[in-house]
DNA sequence: AAACTATGTTATATATCCTTACACAATTAT
DNA sequence: ATAATTGTGTAAGGATATATAACATAGTTT
């Protein structure tokens, strides 16, 4: 019996999936990642890795720069709204990984 | 607001994160295949592309066949389970993906 | 004995993904 | 107003992942 958040948050999906369910380009997927918007997984050999919950967040977020805001201030938000949150709350939804490691101890690329 | 069927089905998943899940080798998740116990969509170039569903399904196939049950046999199983199911149930299913193509209409290589 | 089952392995080809770099219009900051 | 940054496209070259087909084989079923 596998909760729902199992399948949301589960990261198997290829950014060429994903380009096809947000309808965004490889290109700008990338970019919000170095950006620090977005967290995939990755592979051993280096491939990225999203979650639903991933694709649901970068469709906010293209929404979002449509409207004009920049990442920037995305960013800003995204730590902001997290901030409202607690420590409690904060801590279930790492361990579900509903939550990126936003906190200094990630190993990715971009630092 | 995203039903949880439309990530428990959605084929978005490649094989060798399909082989993580399982503990599968890909030779045997595609000679299930053949064997027609279970139906990836594929993507323009080729590639499988399995849903959470599939992966669940695959893990119940492995066990029966440890269990000494033949692929021939798993698949009578199948199709007769399918059979109880009244018309309604089977559209149901069949409009959200619940259901891979059993009933002649399918594309793929294996027919 | 012959056929089939289930799986491993190997070879070759194609698909997909990665990073880096250059370009550039538009916006924002100094 | 100039400089810097933003957001995105595109291209090159390389690495990773997947595909099919073929051969092998121990075990099972016919």
């Amino acid at each position: 019996m596998e909760s729902d958040s199992s399948y949301k948050n589960k990261k198997v999906i290829n950014i060429g999936i994903v380009r096809e369910l947000t309808g965004l380009s490889e290109r700008q997927i990338r970019y919000y990642e170095e950006r620090k918007l977005i967290f995939p997984d990755r592979t051993p050999g280096g491939s990225r890795k999203y979650s639903f919950a991933d694709v649901e967040l970068l469709v906010e977020i293209a929404n979002k720069i449509e409207d004009g805001v920049q990442t920037h201030e995305i960013r800003k938000e995204m730590l902001r709204s997290q901030k409202k949150q607690n420590p409690e709350e904060i801590r279930r939804k790492m361990i579900q990984g509903q939550l990126n490691a936003q906190f200094g101890f990630r190993k990715g690329p971009y630092s």
